[in-house]
Formats: C-alpha cells, structure tokens, sequence
DNA sequence: CTAGGATCATCAATT
DNA sequence: ATGATCCTAG
C-alpha cells in the first residue's frame, strides 16, 4: 500500500511523469493540490531527487505553507529545503542576492499601490503633466501592463507614434523609471521584470539557478502574464521538467495582465508536451457542479472539458431576491444563525461578492447579531495611514534613500514643518543631484531656510538616533521606542475625528508589534537572523489572504477573486445584479471577452461550494450614494431551473420573468427607476448591442449623438435601455441636468 | 508658513 | 461615504 494507490488514474499519470513539460488541465476542485504534493513526493522519494532541486511555484504565501505542510507529512523530510513560494517573494529572493548587478543596491524597497501613486503626482509635476487630464492611476495601469508584457520605455516609445496622450504616458513612464531608480526601489511589476532582465544579462546567474531548479511547478498556472511566463521559460529552459497546472476556465486576472495564451499555447511553446486533463470534481455536490457547468459553457473561447463527479445530487441551488440589500444581508444573517442552531460551525460559511464596498451591510448585521465573521481583502492592513506611517520610520532608518517614506514622516506627528520648506528641501536635492534625506543632512546649503532649519535638524537627529538603536536593539523595541520618543499615540489622539478612531488605530498598531514579534520569532526558529530589511520585504509581499485560519470559528466574507483556491461547505454569493455582477463596466462596453471573464469569475464562485449554495439579489442598493435599482444577474438565468429551489414566494415570479419578461418589467414598480449609467463617451461607443438595439427600432440617434428635446433644449445622449416596449432614453441636457424619458414620448431629434 | 476647515471629485478585482 | 485640494485665519 503506497500513498500514491489513492489516487486516480489521471492523477497517477499527471504524478508518475516526471520528465520534460507537462500540462496538467485541473478542472474545479479536482485534486490538482493532491497531484501537487503526491508528485513532489514522488520525486523525493522515488525518484532520488534532492528537495533542493525542486521549485514550486504557487499564487499566495498561505497556499505555499500549505504545500509544504501537506508535503512534510506525505514525505516526513526535507519539505523546508523545497523552495515554495510566489512568484513575487522568489523574486525578492533572487534580486537580494544579484540586483547590485543591475545597478540597485541590494536594500531597495518596494512600493505598494499607495507609493506608487504618489510617487506618480510627484512625477507628474516634473514631467509637466495635467492629472486632470491623464489620471495617475491611468497612466500607473498603462506603465504596469507595458512591464507585464515586457515593454522598455525604449519599445514604448517605438509602439507610441505620433499618438499624443501615448507620449505623454511616455514622458511619465520614463520619469517614474528614474525616481523609482533614484529611490531605489521596486514596484510590484518590477519585481519580475528585473528578475528576467538580470537572467538575460547575467548568464552565469541564469546558469546557477537552472542547475538549482531542475524540477518546476506551477500552480494556478491560467493566471500567470507575460513576463511571469519568460521567467520560467528562461529558468526551465536548460532541464524542461516543467509542471504547470491550471484551468482556463478560472482565468481571472486578465484585467492584470494575466495571458490565456500561456495556457492555450503551451504546447506548442514547449514540444512533447504531456498532457493530462483532471476532470472528476471530488469537491462538490451533482447540483452545484452541474450549475457551474451549465454558466460556464456560454463561454467560447475555452478547452473543451466537463466536470463530472460521483458525489451525491445534494440540496438545490437556493436562489433568493430580495427587496433591498437589507434584506439580502438580513436573510443571510439569519440563515447562519439557523446554521449554526442546527449544529454548524461559523468557518462552514462564506460569503462572497464582486466588490469589497458590499462587505459592509454583512459587517454591520453580524456585528449587531454577534456573528463571529473576518473579512478578507478591502484595505489591506499594511496600507492603513497608522501602519504606513510607522513603516515609513522602518524604513527611513534602513534605507535613507527612500525620498518617499522620508517626507511621509518628516512632519508626522506634526512638527511644523510645512509643504514650503519640504519643496526648498526638494528643490535643493533635486539640483545637487542627492537624496532627500541627504541634502536635510547638509542643510545649511539650502537657501531660504531660516524659520523651519532648526526643526529639520531635529528630525535629522532624531533619525540618526534611531538609526544608531537599530543597531543594538531588537525590531520590536525600535518600534516602541519610536512610537515614545515621537509621541505618535498622543497624536493619534489629537487627529481622531471619530470616537472609538484613535482606539482603532492603537489596535492596529499593537497588530503590527505582533507581527514584528512573530517575525523574530520565526527567524530564530529558521536560525536566521531578524533584520529590520527582512521584515519590511515580508510585509511587503503578504496578501490579506494569507491570514485566513481555517480552524477560527468565523464566517469568512471576500471578494470572488479572493475565493480562488478555496472551499467551503456553505457559500453565499451576494448581489447577484446585473450591473454589479457582471458589472456595469462589463456591460457597457459590449466586450465579449470581459464578459466572460466576469462569467469566469462566476464559476469560480460556484465552484468554491461543497454542499450548499446560496444566491442572492436585491432589487434596489445603495452604490456611491445613490440607489440603483438592478434586475436579477444573466448568469443566474443560465442555471437551469430544475437546480433551482426559488422560495414559495419568488417561484411565481421566476416563472412570470421566464414566460412574460416583457409584461413583468412593465408593472414592476422599479422598472422606471433610474438606472445610472455614468456618460463615457469612448467605452459606450462601443457598446454594440445598445448601438444595434437602439437602431433597430428606427431611432435616429444613438448613444453619444447630441439631441433636441422640445421643452429641456438640447444634451448628448448618456444611454438607451431596452425595457418593456420602448426604449428608455437618458440624456444629459446642457441646462437642465440630466434626464430620462421613454423614446416615443420624448420625441428627440438629433442635432447636428 | 502652517494648520484647520470647507468644498469637490471619485468610486472593480490584486501581488 | 471618503479622501484630496483649496482657502483663510493665526
């Protein structure tokens, strides 16, 4: 009896092939984790293979720890010298070591999001460009997918032409190229681009770390992006025992780069492939399995595959509409309470939506029922003000030449040093070429510092203080120490505007000394050393999710993206609207492949269910302030009916929606309510099947045309809904405002 | 020059 | 509803 005998005959095959690519098409819940483990397990214990030799690669820290638990019990040795970890962290690793080769010193720091951005308006003062025109956050997305597909500033500028907002977003790349540089730092996308550029530069590394990983796998392999598949293609390329494992139908990063064709193409990019198609699911009940497939086979551009299983029919798909998202979070409130009365626990349960905003009406009816519950994603905990501000200590005192975390601190707690004096400091530095804490250094070499001079000097003594305990002192009592000496609690007192904010924050900040604590302690365990550069890199690369206990009694509640990867045994997707699921984003602009992947996202939402599923909608929300009145989601209307179980009330409605769609939109009340479409003008332009429904019907105007109205003069038309028998007409009109109208009373005339 | 208050726009998903 | 920018008083 050998541990491999639990496997099936896929799986066996997926284990046993150890040698040259290997594609392994891991349908929902069908194990994939399991051939992960067995296969590594074989490769040590049958093969001979040393744990050092073998790379596997996986989408978050927690489901790396997870890997090496589940191998350490299967092979009993070695799990720690498997190198497990994300993309992200491997690079970390590898770029400590080399990147001094690329010309960055070796301490550089990464920037999150936040950083990022303000690194951006920084950037775009310089750079003389209008935010109000090209938003930060646009051209920081056109920068990040340049680097995802391995575009230099150098090939942008090439692709550019004579487009004028593309050489704009051109000056700003470049810009953002050399402070980023200057700062020595990294951003997310950089992490792997430098990775590659030091392989394709520096042979001899490449050639070091081939040797060292001669075996490679890859999980949750649909989502990698570009310069993710040039990484590994570059380290597999001298041995080709590459393993990768995904499922095209969970693809759900396209909006971050992520490329299908990674996993549609792989064959022909590594020859002889093997290919091994995993389609009993073993997670999942009949009914919810069929529901998954019956949503997902709408999609076209797919590998053909069907999941079956042998698990029992189980409970219907309970579907649930519900007035108002009140309603929705009341019901499902209760119906965990009714869980657990029947002898459930907490962590059976989750609750999943498309946006983190939803999470508050559920935090709010668990906190007033006394439901324990966490919430996974939202802002993240290292990206609070509080979290943030202390870091940036941290890492003023590691890495003086992060302008960014220097000027966050220099006037927190208030010091009263203003945004004049930082600027002449700025200006300064900028001239002589040096770092922002260097020129506060040489101070008396500004001009036009009087007033603030003595308190600078101040700050530069107090840094350098620190700097000098961070030497002696542990991670821990440096942060104490800060948190005294500066009197951050007392300011955290003094700036709260809400009762319980400051206590809040505190909380946070006891968090934080936590976690440090945590990351000394596990350093000692590993026998290394605790390093105030150590712990900043982790913080950095940690993801909400990787907090989740799976033995805490809680109700999780996330976003579908962040249920990827896993179960549970009752799951609730909320706010099944279209507008909000598929979104309203989605929906406008006409574009087939958005679509799916938001019906991808679906099926990941469906599939994370092992034994009852619940979904829901509400007829009127709350989004931005404003109410919306949404119908039911489309992708609800491809489960068929039979796996449904519709509630007493709601059934008679089901039916009438199914039967007289036309006769029950008219006489729902809500039906004439607004819905808002927000007026862009490029995006809706190409919203082909308004476009095409709107012609249809013989209207001579269409989304986007300036129009006439008799009485409120003329606006350009935000948007025409097909509803009952005419077409509901939104204009925004010069003067008077916004409005909406049925086609064949308003009697609009296009203008011209 | 700085701090505090008022006004204004923005608002998917994540390492 | 929340965070950034503008404006004014000290």
């Amino acid at each position: 009896m050998s541990i491999y005998d639990s496997l099936n005959e896929p799986q066996k095959e997926a284990v046993f092939h150890t040698d040259g690519p290997l594609l392994i098409l891991a349908g929902a819940g069908s194990g994939k984790t399991r051939v992960l483990t067995h296969r590594i397990a074989y490769l040590i214990e049958e093969k001979g293979i040393n744990p050092w030799n073998i790379l596997a690669i996986t989408f978050t820290n927690k489901a790396a720890g997870e890997m090496r638990e589940r191998v350490d019990q299967l092979v009993g040795f070695g799990s720690e010298s498997i190198w497990v970890s994300t993309f992200h962290s491997m690079c970390v690793r590898i770029l400590r070591r080399y990147i001094d080769r690329l010309g960055y010193d070796t301490a550089f720091t990464i920037y999150d999001t936040d950083d990022q951005k303000t690194l951006m308006k920084e950037v775009c003062k310089l750079a003389d460009i209008d935010t109000k025109v090209y938003k930060e956050r646009v051209i920081l997305s056109a920068i990040s997918s340049a680097k995802n597909e391995l575009v230099s500033p150098e090939e942008f500028e090439l692709n550019a032409g004579g487009d004028y907002g593309r050489q704009k977003i051109l000056k700003a790349y470049r810009e953002y190229e050399k402070q980023m540089r200057s700062n020595n730092a990294l951003d997310f996308d950089d992490l792997l681009v430098k990775t590659v550029q030091l392989f394709q530069t520096q042979p001899d590394v490449l050639e070091y770390y081939q040797e060292r990983f001669r075996y490679i796998m890859i999980d949750e392999y649909q989502d990698t992006n570009t310069v993710q598949f040039k990484l590994v293609s570059l380290l597999a390329q001298k041995y080709k025992n590459l393993c990768v494992v995904g499922d095209d139908d969970q693809s759900i990063y396209k909006f971050r780069g992520a490329n299908i064709k990674n996993i549609l193409n792989f064959e022909q990019e590594f020859p002889d492939t093997k290919v091994v198609k995993l389609e009993q699911n073993y997670r999942s009940t009949g009914n919810i399995l069929n529901a998954a497939n019956a949503v997902i086979r709408n999609n076209c551009g797919r590998k053909e595959k069907t999941l079956w299983t042998e698990n029992e029919e189980g409970a219907k798909i309970a579907l649930r509409q519900f007035d108002t998202a009140y309603d929705e979070a009341d019901f499902i409130a209760e119906d965990i309470e009714k869980n657990i009365r029947e002898g459930g626990s907490y962590n059976d349960n989750a609750i999943l939506y498309r946006t983190n905003a939803q999470s508050r009406l559920f935090e709010e009816r668990f906190v007033a029922a006394n439901i324990p519950y966490k919430i996974v994603g939202g802002i993240n905990f290292y990206a609070r003000r509080e979290i943030k501000d202390l870091l940036a200590y941290l890492k003023t005192i590691d890495n003086g030449q992060d302008d960014l975390a220097v000027r966050r601190i220099i006037n927190v707690p208030k010091r009263g040093i203003g945004l004049t004096t930082i600027n002449r400091v700025q200006e300064s530095a900028l001239e002589r070429g040096i770092g922002f804490y260097e020129a506060l250094k040489g101070l008396d070499l500004i001009p036009n510092i009087t007033r603030g001079a003595a308190k600078l000097d101040s700050f530069v003594a107090l840094i350098e203080y620190f700097k000098g305990r961070a030497r002696t002192e542990s991670i821990s009592d440096l942060l104490q120490e800060i948190i005294e000496k500066t009197g951050y609690m007392e300011s955290l007192e003094a700036e709260a505007k809400r009762e319980d904010e400051a206590h809040d924050r505190a909380e946070n900040i006891d968090e934080l000394l936590n976690k440090i604590a945590a990351y000394e302690e596990n350093c000692e365990d590993m026998g290394e050393k605790a390093t105030l550069s150590g712990f900043l890199e982790e913080v950095a690369l940690v993801a909400d999710i990787d907090s989740l206990d799976e033995e805490q009694e809680y109700v999780v509640l996330m976003t579908l993206h962040s249920a990827k990867g896993l179960e549970f045994p009752n799951v609730y997707m909320a706010g099944m609207e279209d507008g909000l699921f598929p979104s309203y984003m989605t929906i406008s602009s006409g574009d087939l492949e958005e679509m799916e992947e938001e019906r991808r996202l679906c099926y990941v939402g469906i599939t994370r269910a092992e034994e009852k599923l619940t979904v829901s909608c509400a007829r009127m929300r709350m989004v931005h302030g404003e109410t919306q009145y949404n119908r039911m989601s489309r992708f609800l209307k491809e489960i068929p009916v039979n796996l449904l179980d519709t509630g007493e009330v709601f059934v008679k409605k089901a039916e009438e929606t199914e039967k007289e769609k036309t006769v029950f939109a008219a006489s729902n009340p809500y039906f004439h309510a607004k819905k808002s479409f927000k007026a862009q003008p490029f995006s809706v332009m190409k919203g082909a099947e308004q476009f095409a429904a709107s012609k249809a019907k013989g209207l001579d105007y269409t989304v986007g045309d300036r129009v006439r109205h008799l009485k409120f003069g003329e606006g350009i038309v935000e948007n025409i809904a097909e509803g009952g028998r005419d077409y509901e007409v939104t204009v925004e009109f010069d003067t008077a405002g916004r409005k909406k109208m049925f086609a064949s009373f308003a009697k609009l005339v296009k203008a011209e």
